[in-house]
RNA sequence: GCGCCCGUAGCUCAGCUGGAUAGAGCGCCACCCUCCGGAGGUGGAAGUCGGACGUUCGAAUCGUCUCGGGCGCGCCA
């Protein structure tokens, strides 16, 4: 509808630069907008006071001779100039109840667009370290990659899901000494764990499964261990001594290729627990992407290898330095550490580099908005290979602070206190948490009041969008225990009939949506589509309040019917999007 | 200190490629069921859009400065 206006108004200004009465070089962006109060008619459009200052012209003078210059459209009714000089356009009825018919035949397709254009998309989310369970940080990623990937797939992009899976490195090897050391523990050893290890209960069930099925093969004496490592903090260096456990195990495991088990078991249980959540939770991925088969692939030590051959690597003390400050970025940064080891962020360029060549020119990644210096640095390496740096987006996360109670709840990783996601979707369901987590613009600081989503109120804005396409369904029910049935043909046809006020402006919220999905997905705003929900909701719920819809006239019955099961569509295609579910009865 | 995000009604937040009297929910006050689920609806009170200056016919929206809150500035990930 919107498209139809443009067109029709660009057609106008072309008919005046033709006639003469506009002589523009170029003409600008058209804006045709919603307009916020009824007597504005439906649309609005500010051009003539866009173009009267180029044209030196009155605005409202300039109005009237694009009015004068539309072309005659059946859906619309009428233009009026009011205020200064906006162009009003009043559709006609039929162009709203196209619309509804329309919903009907598109069905769960309704919304959908092309503004896409078919472009190939890679999205990233979440892509924790699977070093512990997630927690609500990494939820509200989840909540919102997943919807933005529905969104995108919604307007036409062709999206590939990923979870980039940091299966190598120095993390997951304090991970495995982490579960080795409670091992020991298990084996009777008198163990003194490093203040950098891993902490939690998780650890020691891995470790307690690892000695049932093992019992004491992977046994040493934690003396032994303990020879030659470096003091742990505060007094010594937490890095070092962490680094040098690492290094004991791996020596003294060597042998039975203990080190590898169990640095497998732990990422697998681990990986697996992360897995299931994330399914629980409806958060879907196309591909589990391994860190370790991009270093086993040799495609770290080739963007290396690139970034040398074109003079973009320099080594000082020890170490292998990317010059990032050439393209952009604030401090230079290290690829390969002086031990020999790979930096995190080289075989993040690696990866990147592998998106890339595997045709993805969009790549749109997720982080927590604590990464957000990691931006620029991820950036440069891109521009240094001689990409365009916007083919990365880096969409950020703010945090979510708990309250429960009124009160914030204490997260903190160190000590092992924090909230998991299953802990928070056992508390206030899937639903609830999705919803919740997509409501507020996502790098805006949120407060999750755990106590609202749990409730089974109005106040819950989930439970009032579920409860109003609940209600279209009694409605159906109603109408079927009363011995009749919803002829949607006679409906379509009756759909003229259907002038009241909240009938009109249901349906106006109705052919919204398309423009909204639009508007959302080319954003990355699932909360836009979370406020859309709830305007829909309460159409329904005011049209719902002061009509009936099960009326003796056959006609408007039918008529009012077909209204509402339209909307019902809405609600499921809406709902499905953000990962809720739309039951037909509470 | 530098960089990024955020300051809008008592609370939680929309609105931000500049536009017509600044919106919603919660809370508060007053109402609405012989009727399809009241898990609903109607009305009301409530805001110097953190502050200042600037650009503009027009600024919550853009620019500069400033105050306040969060986060980041490792050979960690």
């Amino acid at each position: 509808m919107k498209q139809q206006l443009q067109q029709l108004l660009e057609l106008a200004l072309e008919r005046l630069q033709e006639s003469g009465t506009l002589s523009l070089q170029e003409l600008p962006a058209l804006l045709i907008e919603r307009t916020r109060d009824a007597s504005h008619g439906d649309f609005a459009t500010n051009v003539a006071m866009v173009l009267a200052k180029q044209a030196r012209r009155n605005p409202r003078e300039l109005a009237q001779q694009v009015v004068e210059a539309l072309p005659e459209n059946s859906q619309v009714e009428k233009c009026e100039i009011a205020g200064p000089g906006f162009i009003n356009f009043f559709l006609a009825q039929s162009a709203y109840t196209d619309i509804v018919a329309s919903v009907l035949e598109q069905g769960e397709r309704y919304g959908e667009s092309e503004v896409g254009g078919g472009e190939k998309v890679l999205l990233e989310y979440v892509s924790a370290n699977p070093t512990g369970p997630l927690h609500v940080g990494h939820g509200r990623g989840a909540a919102y990659g997943a919807a933005t990937a529905n969104l995108l797939r919604a307007a036409g992009y062709q999206v590939w899901r990923e979870y980039y899976v940091n299966d190598a490195g120095r993390q997951m090897d304090i991970l495995a000494t982490s579960v080795w050391l409670r091992y020991l523990d298990l084996c009777g050893e008198q163990v003194t764990f490093p203040g950098n290890g891993y902490q939690g209960d998780y650890i020691w069930d891995i470790a307690a499964t690892l000695h049932r099925e093992h019992g004491s093969l992977f046994h040493h004496p934690f003396s032994r261990v303990m020879e030659g490592v470096a003091a742990d903090g505060p007094e010594g260096d937490k890095e070092a001594h962490i680094d040098g456990l690492i290094g004991q195990m791996k020596a003294l495991l060597e042998e039975a290729e203990g080190y590898r088990l169990l640095h497998a078991a732990a990422l697998e249980t681990i990986l697996g627990d992360i897995r299931q959540d994330l399914a629980e939770f409806g958060v879907e991925y196309d591909e589990w992407f391994s860190e370790r088969s991009l270093m086993e692939a040799g495609t770290v030590d080739q963007a290396i290898e690139q970034l040398q051959l074109n003079g973009d690597l320099y080594e000082e003390k020890g170490a292998l330095w990317f010059r990032s400050t050439r393209y952009g970025d604030e401090k230079d940064r290290v690829v390969v550490r002086d031990n020999g080891l790979k930096t995190y962020f080289a075989s993040d360029i690696a990866y990147h580099l592998n998106k890339l060549g595997r045709g993805y020119q969009k790549m749109v990644d997720i982080w927590g908005a604590d990464h957000h210096g990691y931006v620029p640095r991820v950036r440069a390496a891109l521009t240094a290979m001689g990409q365009e740096p916007d083919t990365l987006e880096v969409l950020l996360v703010q945090f979510a602070s708990l309250y429960r109670g009124g009160e914030k709840v204490q997260m903190s990783t160190r000590s092992g206190s924090f909230v998991t996601l299953r802990e928070l979707r056992e508390e206030v369901g899937s639903d609830a948490a999705r919803f919740f987590y997509v409501m507020r613009k996502s790098e805006q600081h949120m407060d999750f009041d755990l106590d609202l989503a749990r409730s089974q109120s109005s106040d819950n804005p989930v439970y009032y969008i579920q409860y109003a396409h609940a209600r279209i369904h009694s409605v159906l029910r109603q109408l079927e225990e009363k011995g009749m049935r919803w002829d949607k043909q006679e409906g379509v046809e009756q759909l003229p009939r259907l002038v009241e006020p909240h009938e009109k402006s249901l349906m106006v919220a109705i052919a919204r949506y398309p423009e909204l999905l639009e508007s959302a997905a080319l954003q990355r705003e699932p909360h836009q589509l979370a406020h859309y929900l709830r305007d829909l909701a309460h159409e329904l719920h005011t049209y719902y309040n002061t009509h009936h819809f099960i009326v003796e006239d056959q006609g408007l019955r039918n008529g009012r019917i077909t209204l509402i099961s339209a909307a019902a569509q809405l609600f499921v295609n809406g709902l499905t999007l953000l990962g809720v579910s739309a039951p037909k009865e509470m």
